[in-house]
DNA sequence: AGTTCGATATGAGTATTGTTCATGTAAGCA
DNA sequence: TGCTTACATGAACAATACTCATATCGAACT
């Protein structure tokens, strides 16, 4: 009589939505189209009698029935992660080496919470994280020096195995009452006449340079800062522009010390990727790293989005 | 990587084999075949890369592994129930009426404590138990009454609707050391010299008589006693033989105060059904007190098996 | 109003996966 | 050694989840 029919599918599907604010969205994370994810919503309040979203609204509401599925899904789903973690250290052991190395400066923003994370439930797990900043990290890799690489370039290479982690966009930040502070978006032209601010890494390594500077011929002069901070206090005192991850300004924007804006009408988006040795592509405690990093990621990151490219 | 497809119906499934102690059993509770639960725990067994339950064993052992996804079931299951309840709630209301009629003496065992936990999730519904032994309960039924009826049989009629509870054996009943205590089951000749104790109820009511005694032309003589404690006593004190439900007798069976034996090859075995009005079958509180009775027999009475009868 | 754009809905077709049916195999018990 | 009970297996079938292509809807912007 009572026979809904409910499984786990349907609860992560209900918290994608919630999380990432609609369907489409939602759709996105969970790696289905939205005609997917629409039909079993439809089909799930079909089952229960009850709308769960208010479609109208934007970003999507939850109705109240929608909300108590949702207690029910961060209840439940952590209890189930649990154990399937569980069975993973019965399966392969709890114990393991795990070295990590980053090409990118702000990574650490993210890193280190995502390692805490990680820590609680894999004790047995020896992190490090590899200190500088490395030239050619998947050597280190190969080299058995590190274990795990944190990339933006996610090219094929003989014995080595990626998983993508999340998008994100590039915002050009430019000190507040800026003349190009008017416009809703910026174009190459508008980087002409100002110095760009940037971490000490060589152009082709810098997003925008590389995609939207060099391919528009505008060569503007750089200057180069070590931390975030001096970065963003360079833009702010008006000695030129920059462009970091939308996630390592968004506290500053909050306070209005520098303002940000889109590079592009549809902005300009990078990726990052997870690069593990293939013959270690299979070890729990590996793969429940990626796991970690990319939940707790996206839901403490704001404005992220699935990772499209494909290895 | 970590992609294992784990749904609540393996946890479901998993719960049924550890509490019917096999496969089969748990198929029959589940109302699948034996090959599908075989086959679905062989996936699942292969998704997770473990083995969660011990085949050689009888009744069949969980591994570790299963253990430790019986734990999540238990913890997990429950929070899906409530959450449905709630959403049952919201969708009918969380009040009612559930005046209950019982047909068959013994029933009180369990009725009474699973109405008690009911109680606890559903309190806002008033229920009423009705005293005194009915002679055609699904009348009071029709006649609003009452508006659950518990009863053996679930012979079609206009306006009602019948849902299964369970099976159960009907076991002969002797006295410690009597002669008839060496077989392993009875025949219908083995009553003939022996008085039968039953309850105050027409033959055609008693299934001892109607489906075994009667058909093999054996009308022994009959005493009655309204309780099933008296009932025991006069076993025991060698006036004669009963035949009660495996559950009913349990506890005395544990303290050897009377010795308790199948009636044929394949026992005799019983059903329980209750019934309501097809009107009221969509209400939740109604349906989910049925869910509950039922659970909760299973759980707690022995020997119970799976209704098999369709009405 | 009309247009455009982003987001959701829908219907038909396909693919996947769950279930049954009909057997086969292994282990326990007279 | 047969008999019985429980579980496994492979092929056929049924259910259902997903995608593709397209329609609809609503808000924002001329």
């Amino acid at each position: 009589m009572n026979n809904t029919h409910i499984e786990l599918r349907h609860l992560r599907l209900l918290q994608a939505v919630a999380e990432a604010g609609g369907l489409t969205a939602a759709a996105e994370r969970l790696h289905l189209t939205q005609s997917a994810v629409s039909h079993q919503l439809k089909s799930l309040e079909a089952a229960l009698g009850l709308p769960l979203v208010e479609r109208a609204a934007r970003p999507a509401q939850l109705t109240a029935a929608g909300r108590r599925l949702l207690a029910l899904a961060h209840a439940a789903l952590p209890q189930v992660d649990a154990a399937l973690r569980d069975l993973a250290k019965l399966k392969d052991g709890d114990a393991g080496e795990l070295r990590i190395a980053v090409e990118c400066h702000t990574c650490y923003d993210w890193l280190m919470p995502a390692m805490d994370s990680y820590r609680d439930v894999w004790p047995g797990v020896e992190l490090d994280l590899l200190g500088g900043f490395q030239a050619d990290p998947i050597a280190l890799l190969l080299e058995q020096q590190a274990d795990l690489v944190v990339t933006s370039d996610p090219t094929p290479r003989g014995g080595v195995t990626y998983a993508p982690l999340f998008g994100f966009e590039m915002l050009a930040l430019l000190p507040p009452g800026h003349t190009l502070a008017t416009k809703k978006w910026l174009l190459p032209r508008d980087f002409a006449e100002h110095t760009l601010i940037t971490y000490p890494v060589p152009e082709d390594r810098l997003d925008l340079v590389r995609r939207v500077l060099a391919p528009a011929g505008v060569k503007p002069p750089r200057r180069e800062a070590q931390l975030t901070v001096a970065i963003l206090q360079l833009v702010a005192s008006r000695r030129g522009l920059a462009a970091l991850p939308a996630w390592a300004v968004a506290p500053y924007l909050e306070r209005g010390y520098v303002v940000a804006r889109p590079i592009g009408k549809h902005g300009l988006w990078a990726e990052l990727h997870v690069a593990v040795r293939s013959a270690d592509a299979g070890r729990a405690y590996l793969a429940d790293f990626i796991d970690t990093v990319r939940r707790d990621s996206f839901a403490r990151l704001p404005g992220l989005r699935p990772a499209i490219i494909q290895p």
